[in-house]
RNA sequence: GGGCGAGUGGCGGAACUGGUAUACGCGUAGGUCUCAAAAACCUAUUCUCGCAAGGGAUUGUGGGUUCGAUUCCCACCUCGCCCACCA
């Protein structure tokens, strides 16, 4: 008798089938379990080695749980629309529906040899009419809210694949299909208002039991932002400029604002715009750049003064110019900042390009670790520089190291009065050098706020210090008086030496360093205020308050926060998707003109069924093919009866998956998307699992339809998916993602026919841990292939009893049982392999091997049930119950004996001993009592149960 | 540039909450069986010194806390993923 998997897998399966274990029933007496995969998208390729990793795992957790004794709702369904099939098809040219159908059998066929335990008779499928008649219908409930509306943006359009695409689906500058370079295209659009549930998506992730990333990444993408947004008032106009900004503390630092091209002032101001053209020039420019151009071509930032504008800075009355960049995005915050390039990376490039002022507000702080300021004594204030004197030779600095108190510091001293930091600094290098002829080489940076305790005069100082560069031109130089010379000595130091120094006194160093390697940085960090009025002193959080409250009493400005994410461009000029259900009546738009005549396809009317057309290629000029079709386009207006004609873009490939895991509560309801008892049964789903690339796409739009169907009442729960894993991709042999195109694909096939579907579920889950990348290894399933011939070959040899069995079957029950808790599917693959070779299996009895087979059942199914059953069982093992671990309590342990840390012996120890016998045990070894003396012994560390460690 | 995560044998990886590092599997070597080979089974397998008994080193690198660190803290190096002019 040998292990014969197919002949096994043929029979288990059609037991199944006529079986009908796998079916769920809508019976709300029992508890239910609501496991589900990502469903896939039935491509021509059909299904690889790596997509089963995911499907494998959720199958084991719906088997456990049916044996833990829950109504398991487990179904599968296909997510068919959009691109692929589409452009497979035309490739074929074949109908996209025909295509679809072929795909379909195809997956079914692999996903049911793998003995997947879906209730297929809850399958589902987005091209189905009669589904996609309650994706219509989601979207009409959209419309009426005014939660879809229709707008002429410039969004995103990928010219290989003909359609607009949505903020998610472009990925660098990309898309996210076929990895074109989109381009910006002005097209009127059907858009979805998710940002109105913005607040609503971001707090309700906190109670998610979901991984930290992805909730990290829709944060992200949510992009929440707490700031100010600030009017300027143009001179000699109504108008104002409103920024949006969240440093409200460095407005004092404006020295300019700007404008996106795009935005509508502009238009606005034209009369007094000086230099039109140039202007005009300048808009059209941007205009056919796309985001990614924009932002690539970033290291050279543009714009054009718009001349004969001032805008008047609220908290200070200067004006300051008015510019148009295309650094400033359109559609965020207000679609203009202001510039204050002391304190922002962008705006100091600009700066430094077209040579604007940069004037300094926020100076960092520090505080002397050594001396800190001390509570009771005054605070005197003074400017200093501090002077670093290199020596272009050899590159090194001139430090002075002080003879009364062991520190290393720069030249340092006060700015007197009449005096400017340059010459202060050259004024102190000759009094404490001599040093006569040297080169000023720039400043580094601006002031920094130093707090310190000056123990020679017993007070405290705050200083700002200016840093100033000079080289040394030559050596010569005065004597300097003895007094000076008799407190410090000059040491010539490299950088790394001066950080190095223990005695450095200079808590200024780290910035001066900064400084000098990276000269072109803005001061974008918090710090204290500077040449700021009244708010001199305070640190950037209080400012940010401070002076939005003044601007707010004022009527200039108020606290105001803003989100990244954008609305959701809803539109596809494609055929292959859900007609989106809306005619548009020239005589309603008479009637109502702010309505437009945009009118919604009444629920009964539903669904609006694809046509079948002959000729489904996309054209490119941002029309849908189904505009060509006119017996389809021209309708009766549903209002007033008259001419209209249908609109012709269609959903996006998303839309479907937005709410197909509520549809298999439910399937086949003709009446309701889903009936509300079904719903408050299966609901939420108990565990999501899928690959982390959703994050920002299904993961999010789900969510936003499911709050919306959430506030219409149709479901009952606010967020859909309250668990979620990530399984982890499977790669190629050669480290790449598997794919068709790299010819590296390993199907389910060709490793089912030659180890078995067992093996090849056993080996998904061996292959490493669940949420992480592995790499196929085509010879790692062959450790899993043996174990199962071994548990086959070992059953069909005789059952003995074997005492210690028992226990170790105990073992493998908790085991087993707390590792599908916690889907650490990778080590209960080897806890089985590590039971079957502590025990002989040959020797266990029936019962034995029952509840053996009960723990690898949801493993390795097919040849679990096949034994099961020859076990003298006869209903499916799935219909049996889950087994319960005995504590059978052990007799003795294994004590680890330590000396000083170090492992020097295990030792059996019985459970009855307390410490002291145990201590006189250990040390009466012969080993341990040669390493240790009794009298050396400092102290000994005893955990209980584990572990002795003596500390001599 | 910002955020998140990860570095353990020849390879995939294991180690609970700070307590025997290298489980389990693959591969490799030797052996059994065989006329022979394959398969299967048995033994060995972190590195290093040693004939051996036995010793030493080791979880990316360097430091710290601790009786004890793969695990905690700090710095650095490398790789991966996501975002990227979001004011």
């Amino acid at each position: 008798m040998k292990y014969d998997f197919k002949k096994i897998e043929k029979n288990s399966q059609d037991f199944w089938a006529k079986s009908k274990v796998f079916e769920t029933k809508n019976d709300s007496s029992r508890k239910k379990f609501y496991v589900l995969d990502m469903f896939p998208y039935p491509s021509g390729d059909g299904l690889h080695v790596g997509h089963i990793k995911g499907y494998t795992a959720t199958d084991i957790v719906a088997n456990y749980m049916r044996m833990k004794g829950f109504n398991v709702l487990h179904p599968m369904g296909w997510d068919a629309f959009g691109l692929p099939a589409e452009n497979y098809a035309i490739k074929i040219k074949k109908n996209p529906k025909e295509v679809v159908a072929q795909n379909i059998a195809k997956f079914k066929g692999q996903l049911q040899s793998l003995g997947f335990s879906y209730d297929w008779s809850r399958e589902i499928n987005t091209t189905d009419p009669e589904y996609y008649k309650w994706t219509q219908w989601i979207f009409i409930k959209l419309f009426e809210k005014g939660l879809a509306y229709q707008d002429e943006i410039p969004i995103n359009f990928c010219p290989s694949c003909k359609t607009g695409l949505a903020n998610e689906e472009v990925q660098s500058g990309e898309c996210e299909r076929c990895h074109t370079k989109v381009e910006r295209k002005n097209l009127k659009q059907w858009i979805l208002k998710i940002t109105d549930y913005a607040d609503r998506l971001l707090n309700d992730l906190e109670d998610l039991d979901w991984p930290e990333p992805i909730k990290e990444m829709q944060k992200n993408w949510i992009g929440r932002s707490e700031g100010s947004e600030i009017k300027f008032q143009i001179s000699n106009s109504k108008l104002q400029i409103k920024v949006y900004t969240t440093r409200a503390d460095t407005l004092f630092g404006c020295t300019w604002v700007v404008l996106a091209p795009e935005n509508d002032l502009v238009k606005q101001l034209e009369s007094k715009i000086e230099n039109l053209n140039e202007v005009k020039e300048y808009i059209e420019k941007s205009k056919n750049k796309s985001d990614l151009e924009r932002t690539e071509l970033a290291k050279e930032k543009t714009g054009v003064e718009l001349r004969g504008l001032r805008a008047v800075n609220p908290i200070n009355g200067k004006e300051v110019p008015v510019w148009i960049a295309d650094y400033v995005l359109a559609h965020y915050g207000t679609g203009a900042v202001m510039a204050v390039p002391a304190h922002d990376q962008r705006d100091f490039e600009f700066a430094k390009k077209y040579n604007l002022l940069i004037k300094e507000v926020v100076i960092p702080t520090v505080t002397d670790p050594i001396d800190p300021p001390k509570p009771d004594e005054p605070v005197v204030f003074r400017n200093a520089i501090q002077a670093i004197v290199i020596n272009p030779n050899n590159n090194k600095i001139l430090t002075l190291c002080w003879q009364k108190q062991p520190w290393t510091t720069f030249i340092t001293g006060g700015i007197d009065d009449g005096e400017d930091a340059t010459e202060a600094a050259k004024r102190e290098i000759y009094e404490e050098t001599g040093y006569k002829n040297l080169k000023f080489i720039r400043k580094l940076g601006g002031l920094v706020d130093s707090n310190f305790y000056a123990n020679h005069k017993k007070e405290n100082r705050k200083a700002h210090f200016q840093a100033l560069v000079f080289e040394l031109l030559d050596e010569e130089k005065d004597q300097i008086s003895d007094k000076e010379s008799a407190i410090h000595q000059l040491v010539w130091k490299t950088w790394e030496e001066i950080k190095n120094d223990g005695n450095l006194k200079c808590s200024e160093f780290n910035i001066w360093l900064d400084r000098f390697s990276n000269p072109e940085n803005a001061f974008e960090d918090h710090g204290i205020l500077i040449n700021s009025n009244s708010f001199n002193g305070s640190d950037s959080e209080t400012a940010k308050r401070k002076i939005t409250e003044k601007l707010r009493k004022s009527g200039h400005g108020d606290f105001a926060i803003n989100y990244k994410l954008r609305d959701w461009v809803f539109s596809r000029q494609r055929y292959w998707g859900e007609p989106i259900p809306i005619v548009h009546c020239k005589k309603c738009a008479l009637r109502d003109p702010s309505g437009q005549g945009v009118v919604a396809v009444p629920e009964d009317q539903l669904p609006v069924k694809l046509p079948e057309i002959e000729n489904y290629e996309p054209s490119g000029d941002g029309t849908s093919p189904l505009s060509r079709v006119e017996s389809w386009v021209n309708t009766k207006c549903p209002k007033c009866g008259s001419e209209a004609k249908r609109e012709t873009d269609t959903m996006p490939q998303w839309a479907g998956s937005c709410w197909y895991y509520l549809r298999f509560t439910d399937p086949k309801n003709d009446n309701k998307l889903i009936s509300n008892e079904a719903d408050k049964y299966f609901s939420p789903i108990d565990l999501y699992i899928g690959g982390a690339e959703h994050a920002v796409l299904h993961l999010l739009y789900a969510r936003f339809w499911h709050k919306f169907l959430f506030d219409l009442k149709v479901v009952n729960f606010k967020e859909p998916f309250k668990k979620l894993k990530n399984v982890g991709l499977i790669l190629a042999p050669d480290r790449q993602k598997m794919s068709k195109s790299r010819g590296n694909v390993i199907s389910p096939e060709e490793i089912i026919g030659q180890f078995g579907a067992d093996s090849l579920r056993m080996y998904e889950m061996f292959i490493g841990p669940f949420d992480q990348p592995a790499v196929w290894a085509k010879n790692g399933i062959t450790g899993v292939s043996r174990f199962l011939e071994n548990v086959c070959l070992s059953f069909e040899k005789n059952n003995k009893k074997d005492e210690t069995i028992g226990t170790n079957l105990s073992q493998l029950i908790n085991l087993i049982t707390q590792k599908i808790e916690k889907s650490l599917f990778n080590t209960a693959v080897s806890d089985f392999m590590k039971f079957a070779k502590t025990v002989e299996l040959t020797k266990m009895n029936k019962e034995q091997w029952d509840v053996f087979l009960k723990l690898l059942s949801p493993f390795a199914p097919h040849l679990s049930e096949k034994l099961w059953l020859e076990n003298s069982n006869s209903n499916s093992i799935f219909s049996s119950l889950w087994p319960e671990a005995q504590n059978i309590e052990q007799q003795n342990y294994n004590l680890v004996v330590q000396i000083n840390g170090k492992r020097k012996a295990v030792l059996e120890i019985n459970k009855n001993l307390d410490r002291k016998e145990i201590e006189n045990l250990v040390l009466g070894q012969k080993k341990i009592a040669f390493e240790v003396k009794r009298d050396k012994i400092k102290k000994i560390i005893f955990v209980e149960k584990k572990l002795i460690n003596f500390v001599v």
